[in-house]
DNA sequence: GCACGATGATAGTAATACTATCAAGACCTT
DNA sequence: AAGGTCTTGATAGTATTACTATCATCGTGC
């Protein structure tokens, strides 16, 4: 339903009509509406690094570590993705849509005290230390990480509703070209080839 | 009043109530709430823009054309920007903090269709432009001046409410340091020096 | 002195975001 | 099997929000 109609107008009275309760039922699972996103988006963070934890733990190359991360966050990692018994698809495209407003709001200082962005800062900072490990000179890992992962939801965001804004074209291969994209921007800042792959010419990268 | 409370407890009510007028008068002005926080956003990047070809009038060279954009997106250009009478500072702020929900809602691709966003993309493909200039073998020109300006908004955030994702610290010079970020980061990108004033050591852009 | 266009004031509505209270059922203990 | 408690649901109500409709006023040009 939020993906459907969109944050704003998704209301607890709507979803229980749908699912056939009360509004004040809902409310005894979540204090409100801005409490549930805070739970899908932490959900969402929370799944993605249990994802790289399992693949760090089979492959010791940060090199290799780093671009399954940035697979991870554009959508193109093989397997599904655990996600606390929520479809992983809908689940990004929520993200994609309503994260922002997660942390754009006037208790952003209070939420945070309380700990309630830690999914996605422990993420940050778990990808921050495979920056580090791969190129220890750089001096903005974090900067650079959390420009990394806010690019892959706006680019993807603007393929399909600015699509002046990105070379990213909107259809089947999106995440495909938005990870291209992404690999391609690290390897650059980082001076470094991201995966073993090596790729002959500049077309591949298109 | 916006910046002060944030757009969410910011309502035509109180506005009213503030300038000693009536709630329905405001609604002449401005259809809802949202198409004023378009209107402030748009007026934003058209000042940005004017100040832009400002200086591209007086500059050939689009390196130097570039770096100032990037310091005019940073909040560090020199003189006062132009903005529709409006305080620059106070206007950026609000851009910081709140315009990412001027194109997170159900309906941004009615409001693009109606050209809503165009200050916003006539800045991007103006920016375009100038990497293209810079730099005309780089695959992904329009997606990297995207980043660009989300990332000066993001960070700046970032920087203010949740430092643990950047080495921006928040201080009197946080527009500064981002302004060298963003510029490193271009510069890696497209794989050129941005400006005349080298700079001797790493150092300088910790 | 009058017409009119722009603005303001008043009042009202539907929907939203809650809160309080009570009832029903599950289950645990003795 | 009776009693108590804990969890969940249903009902009803409130303050606020986001508007809309209608009417009054005021300055300006002619």
């Amino acid at each position: 339903m939020m993906l459907m109609m969109g944050l704003e107008q998704f209301t607890f009275k709507k979803l229980a009509v749908e699912i056939d309760s009360a509004e004040a039922s809902i409310y005894r699972y979540f204090e409100n509406k801005h409490q549930l996103l805070l739970y899908l988006v932490s959900a969402y963070w929370e799944g993605l690094h249990h994802e790289l934890d399992e693949k760090l733990k089979s492959t010791k190359d940060r090199m290799q570590g780093l671009d399954y991360a940035l697979q991870l966050i554009s959508g193109v990692s093989g397997r599904p993705v655990f996600m606390a018994s929520l479809h992983p698809d809908k689940l990004r495209r929520i993200v994609v849509a309503e994260s922002s407003k997660a942390y754009h709001t006037v208790q952003v200082d209070e939420n945070n005290r309380k700990g309630l962005f830690l999914p996605y800062k422990r993420f940050c900072y778990e990808l921050t230390e495979l920056v580090r490990s791969v190129n220890a000179d750089y001096n903005y890992p974090s900067a650079l990480v959390s420009t990394l992962i806010e690019t892959a939801l706006n680019e993807r965001y603007f393929s399909d509703h600015l699509p002046s804004l990105t070379e990213l074209k909107s259809g089947s291969n999106v995440d495909q070209e938005l990870y291209l994209f992404l690999r391609d921007l690290c390897a650059r800042v980082l001076q470094t080839k991201l995966d073993s792959r090596r790729h002959s010419s500049q077309q591949i990268l298109l």
